[in-house]
DNA sequence: TATGAATGAGAGTTCATTCAT
DNA sequence: TATGAATGAACTCTCATTCAT
C-alpha cells in the first residue's frame, strides 16, 4: 500500500527516476549507488536520507510500476463484454511492454525477485493482482459461454502475461516495434480461447 | 556444432558445471569468479588459463545450452505430421524449461545478453535455430492446410516460446510443478492455431 | 601555477607525502596502492576519494615538484648577470638534484612519462618551463658578450639539465654527495660557454 | 664475463630479443613473462629452462648491451690523440644513445639497477669499464697539454656521458634526431675541456 | 628441451554503506 | 535534509614461478 504515505518527497521521486535512467542504461547490478546519486544530482550520503539501501529503491521502482497496472485491471475486473474487455487489455498491455522501459525494468525486477525477497514481496503482490483481474475477465467469459472453459484459468492468464511480456522482451533485441507480433498474439489468444 | 575446438579440456567442462551450480544458486552476477574457481576446486589463476575471463564462462554454457536444443530443432525441422509435431515439441520444451536449471540459466543468459555482446551472439544464434525450426513446423502446417494462415508465422513461433519459458520462469516462484499450467498452453495454442 | 584547485584537502596532501615515502623506497611499480593507503594510514578506498587512482598520484607528485621549480625559474628568467646566475643556478640545482629523494623521483617521473600521457604532460609541461628559463639566460648571457654564440641554444640548455641530473642519479648508486662531481661540471659548463 | 660461457643456446638469444622488443614497447615492469614467451614463440615454461627469471633476462640484456661498448673502450683506452678521440667518441656514442631502442633500454636498466643488486653488478661493470677509458683518455689530453687538468677527471667524464646520454632520453619524448644537440655538447665539452 | 596447466599472492579498482559535520 | 570523507570487503584479473608430462 504506497500510497498510505503521508506524502512522498519530491527528492524521492527525482532518486526514482534517476535509478530508472541508470537501471535501464546499464541493469540493475551494473549500476552502482553512486552513478544514482550523480544521475539524481545530489551527494551519496543524501540518497540513503530517502532510501535504507540500493535494494529499496528498486522495490520502490516496483510499487510504482505496481500503480500503473490499476488501469488495467479496472479494465478487466468486471467487463460488460468481457471478450472485447480482452482484447482492448491486450493492445493496451501489449503496447505497455512495448515500451523498452517498461520492458526493461520489467526483466531487472523479474530476475532480482528470484532471489531477492524484498523485491518478490513486491513483484509477486503486483503480478497477483494482475492475474486475478485477468482471471476474473476469463470466468465470466466462460460463465457467459463466450470462452471456452478451461480447468485453469489461472494458467490461460498467466501464458497469456508471458505472450505478451515476451513481445515486449523480444522487441529490445530486434528493436523494431512489430505490429505484426502483437496481431498475432491477440489473434491466437482470441481464437483458441473462443468458444 | 558451434564447438570447433578439437577437443574440450576436462578441467574447462568441470569449471563449467561449477560455475553453472554458482549462477542457479546465486545468479551471475552475485557470483565471483572466486566462487566459481573455489566450486570447481581449482585455483583462481587456473580458471583463466581455461577461460578468458567471467564473461567467457557464461558463453560457453549458453554455447553448451544451445548443443541441448538440437533435439527439439530435429523433432520440428520437417515433421511429417506439424500437429503432432507440435505438440510433442511443447510438451518436451515445457518440460526443458520447467526444470529450475534451464529457466534459471535461461533468463541469467538472457538478461546478460541485454547488455553484453558476447553474451548476445550467442544467445541470438540459439534462438534464431529454434525460432527457425518452429516456423518451419508452422509453415507446413498451414501449407497442409491444418494450420490457419498468420500473416507473421515468426510472430507466432515467439509467442510458442514465450509462453513456455513463461511457465518454466513462472514454476520458479510458485515452485509448483504446474502441469496443468502446460496443458492450459497446449490447448490454448493448437486450438489457436487449427484452421 | 598549476594548481587551480582553490584547496586542496590535508588528506591529499597526506597521501602524496606517503606515496613518495613509497615510491623512494621502493619505485613506482613496486609500490602497491595499499602500501600507499597504510603508509598514510588511511583505507584503501578513501584513497580513491581523494585521487582517480595510482597514476594520479605520480601526476600530482609531478605537479608539486613543478612549483619546486619556480625559485629556478626566478633566478634564471631576468639575471642582471648571466654569468653569476647562471653560476647559482648550477650550485643550487646541483643541490636539488643531490637530494637522493629528487634525483629518485625524478628518474621515477622520467620513465613513467615515456609510456605514460598523463604522467609525460605534467613531465614535459615542467620540463619546458626550466629549461626555457635556462635558455633565456643563455641568450642573455650571449647577447651581453659574456657567452659565446650558439646555434641551438635550447640543446645547451639540455646538456645542463642532463649533466646536472646526471650528478644527482650517479649519487644514488655511489652514495656519495660528490662535492667534487658539481664543481667539475660547473667549471666544464662555464669554461666552456664563455666568450 | 658473458664470453666464457662454452656456447650461448640461440633459443636464449631469441628470447634475449624476444624481451627487449616487449621492454621497448613497455618497459619492463609493464612486460610479462608470458608477453616475452610470446613473443619469442615459446612457451611460458620453457623460458625457465633458459633463464633462471624475468629478472636473468635483463641481467643478460645489460651484458650484452656491455659487449656493445668494447668498440667505445677501445677508441678510448690509449689514443695516440686525445682531442681526436675524444670528439670521435662523442659523435659515435651520441650516435649510439641516439637510437631509441639503446636509450630506452638504458634508462630501463638504470632504474631497475637502483633497487635490484643483480642488475647493479652487471649495469656497475659496464659503467665503470667505460668510465675508465674515458678517464685514461682525459689523463692523457692533461699530460700532454691540449686537456685542462681536472682535479676529478672521473666526475668530468661522468658529465659527459651523461650529456650524451640525456640526449638520447631526450629524444624519445620529442622524437626529432637532434643533429644540433650533439654537435652543441661536443662544442661545449670540447671548448670547456681545451686548455 | 619443451609444454602449458596449475598455483596463490597480489594487482588496481569499485562496492554498498556509515557517519561526523 | 544534506554533504562527501571514510571504511574494508569484494571485485575481476595478472603476476612470476613451478611442475608433471
Amino acid at each position: 500500500m504506497p500510497e498510505t504515505e503521508t506524502s512522498i518527497h519530491p527528492r524521492k521521486l527525482e532518486i526514482t527516476h534517476a535509478a530508472v535512467t541508470c537501471f535501464l542504461e546499464h541493469g540493475y547490478h551494473q549500476t552502482g549507488v553512486r552513478d544514482i546519486a550523480k544521475q539524481a544530482g545530489i551527494s551519496l550520503g543524501n540518497l540513503y536520507n530517502h532510501f535504507k539501501g540500493k535494494d529499496a529503491v528498486l522495490a520502490f521502482i516496483a510499487e510504482l510500476e505496481g500503480e500503473e497496472l490499476s488501469g488495467f485491471i479496472e479494465l478487466l475486473a468486471n467487463p460488460d463484454e468481457p471478450r472485447a474487455a480482452l482484447e482492448q487489455f491486450i493492445d493496451q498491455y501489449a503496447a505497455y511492454t512495448a515500451r523498452p522501459e517498461n520492458a526493461l525494468l520489467g526483466v531487472e525486477i523479474l530476475t532480482e525477485a528470484l532471489r531477492n525477497p524484498d523485491i518478490a514481496k513486491v513483484f509477486g503482490a503486483n503480478r497477483s493482482r494482475l492475474i486475478d483481474a485477468l482471471v476474473s475477465c476469463l470466468n465470466k467469459g466462460t460463465k457467459t459461454g463466450i470462452f471456452v472453459p478451461y480447468d485453469d484459468p489461472r494458467a490461460v492468464a498467466c501464458v497469456v502475461l508471458d505472450a505478451l511480456e515476451g513481445v515486449g522482451l523480444r522487441g529490445l533485441s530486434t528493436s523494431k516495434p512489430s505490429e505484426h507480433a502483437i496481431r498475432s498474439i491477440r489473434s491466437l489468444i482470441i481464437n483458441g480461447l473462443e468458444a
